[in-house]
DNA sequence: AGTATAAAAGTTGATATCAACTTATCAACC
DNA sequence: GGTTGATAAGTTGATATCAACTTTTATACT
């Protein structure tokens, strides 16, 4: 299965790998789609993962920050940085549960209600843009990067995905 | 199409988004797909996307950096920065081409080459395990996440991806 | 009450990502 | 042969991403 003979990865293993690898054909997806809306919402001075945040605090009852994470599929350490700059821009107010003080709530302010209020036309219309590109294949394009999601789990057997429920 | 009425989004939009937004969807399968072979990296202290980087460099000619942003799907400046931890490990070597001064050339070094024949069989565990969990719906998948990067093109008509040919 | 375990989140340090601007080089044209 | 426009890439500054470690708070067990 190589061309290369002492300590080499052969270029067929190569042309395998960049035809077949679904982490770099995710990723190189990710990064167009993310460039792609980034570029929608600059008016707004708005980046793609900012509107999925904005949007993610969008609840009748303020969110945890680990709920949230969990829901974005990032770290909670990602998330805690991420509202760093929606903070100082006044769109988002943190604060602590009164209940159990450990956990941080999450709530849009006035402003962040606003913002994410014009931003939301700019999503559909690029949203539809790239559901007409793909021609009725949203859907199951959709489902498998759910499966990627939740059912690439640790490995072994037990997908996971079942008692998720993000969001009640 | 809002439940609410002053200058906020209703929730039922919100609800629309979170099941709907490609751009949410792709980069949480992105983000989750790349901590798992970030994970099954570790052991040679590899990141998936330096794992793609130096795959992409093991080829017959020393490809320029603009040619491999672009079969990454990346922007140049961001090539240039992951270069560096790569550069600094005596992985990767840059050279400027004879011919024409403004290009710089990619190769791997001898100890790129044999990390990179050390990451093959990691890469090939993983991929398999998630292939078997997406059930035959891989390359459905691929094909999904192609039309995602070349035909969401800039907008109106003339779908990209025509004139490509990336590593020839 | 007092300790031990677990859960939620923050801090730090490294890498990743891109826009805006700048520099270096090439090619074409006068 | 010098100017002009285009191409390849670097620099800077901001945000994004995660692992490893630490801090704070709650819960359970004695």
């Amino acid at each position: 299965m190589s061309t290369q003979s002492v300590s080499g990865v052969g270029y067929d293993t190569t042309l395998h790998v960049r035809d077949h690898c679904l982490c770099l054909h995710t990723l190189r997806a990710a990064r167009a789609i993310a460039r792609r809306f980034d570029e929608a919402f600059r008016p707004l001075d708005l980046k793609s993962g900012q509107f999925s945040l904005l949007m993610s605090l969008n609840r009748p009852e303020a969110p945890g920050l680990g709920e949230v994470a969990q829901l974005l599929a990032l770290d909670r350490t990602t998330l805690t940085a991420n509202l760093k700059p929606l903070e100082r821009r006044g769109l988002v107010r943190v604060t602590r549960d009164d209940q159990d003080r450990r956990i941080r709530r999450l709530q849009l302010t006035e402003a962040g209600q606003v913002l994410l209020a014009r931003a939301v036309p700019i999503w559909q219309a690029e949203q539809s843009r790239i559901e007409a590109a793909l021609d009725g294949k949203a859907d199951t394009l959709r489902d498998g990067l759910a499966a990627l999601r939740t059912g690439a789990g640790t490995g072994t057997g037990a997908a996971a995905g079942a008692g998720e429920d993000p969001q009640g």
